[in-house]
DNA sequence: CCATCCTGTCAACAATTGTTGATAAAGACC
DNA sequence: GGTCTTTATCAACAATTGTTGACAGGATGG
């Protein structure tokens, strides 16, 4: 790894940390910049600029191939609970989509990574009648709830254990991926 | 009303609609006020500041007198969706959480509004075991499905039709209510 | 040693931000 | 009509924003 190569990754580091948590908006290039020990100027320098220092840190950022090879995946993403380190980055990416879902500047980059590295991968493995409208449900769930639990901090989730937030959250998704639709 | 009633009435009218749409760290108070033929400066001297501004906005969002003393709460969420008026209003609500929620500035005033105008009341009106868990269960379902169809956009949710997404949000939140959380 | 390229530093830029204070215009009241 | 209060205008402020170009240090290869 070259010295640019490493000064690259360390500033994508700090730009993830950065934006995931305070939404692209709330963050200036000098914080992003200043966290990773380097210059400014290196950031349009090494890549091209603001919204492309963003776009790269979606890359990747939705891509789940467990989940999308599961035979049961209300399973896995109920699983994500037990394991402390999936859990983590699984609350960040959830951070991440409420910070800047809606940001007039970088929601499409959001949205179009969420849609090509997850959503149609997972639908184009599955089958069945009205599949993209449970699976949209599936998602909605999941980023629903998490997004009340963790962003929202509404009592009820939030002070629930993981345990009983796990089984009642397994509950809602075979629900949603068994949903009749017509 | 007075003149100057009139003059806060504009400006937190431009505001709701610019912060609402696209989210208190991008919108600038000179395009609010220049939206509502105002000068800036009035602002400060009416409201305080951005930030009181923008609390302004969201006196009443989250009033929802019908749902909270409703008998069957799932039936008049979904009702909302026949009502062109009301259903314009919701989505405009779900936008503005999805666009503020996560802001480190104004975020906490985005939940404070929520929990205080609408949760707490509505789960002092119900009544039953873990009924604050399956209350936001029941929040989360709604928010995850509205959000998912009107600001993601993924497809399933938001090519359906009024009828067939009405049908399947209100199989979910009567999931939400009746689940058993231990 | 010299030349060339990679990498980083620094200063400056134009633009925009929220906020303030002085000043002018307009209306109400006697 | 003169006076006082309300309302609005304007200019300026310090700070911050993303981006750029000129320059220097250091490594690499001849």
């Amino acid at each position: 790894m070259s010295k640019a190569d490493d000064t690259r990754a360390r500033l994508l580091d700090a730009a993830r940390a950065a934006f995931w948590q305070r939404g692209y908006a709330n963050v200036g290039l000098r914080d992003i910049a200043a966290s990773a020990g380097v210059d400014v100027a290196l950031v349009s320098r090494y890549f091209g600029g603001k919204q492309a220092l963003f776009a790269a840190t979606l890359d990747g950022a939705f891509h789940w191939p467990e989940l999308i090879s599961a035979a049961d995946p209300p399973a896995v993403v109920v699983a994500k609970y037990t394991d402390p380190a999936q859990a983590t980055a699984h609350v960040l990416l959830i951070r991440m989509i409420a910070a800047n879902i809606a940001d007039p500047e970088v929601g499409h980059l959001v949205r179009a990574a969420q849609q090509a590295q997850f959503y149609e991968p997972m639908l184009a493995k599955l089958g069945g009648p009205k599949m993209a409208a449970r699976l949209a449900m599936f998602v909605a769930v999941m980023i629903g709830a998490d997004m009340t639990r963790e962003v929202i901090g509404l009592p009820g989730l939030s002070d629930a254990s993981n345990a009983d937030y796990a089984r009642q959250l397994r509950h809602m998704l075979d629900a949603a991926l068994a949903a009749p639709v017509s």
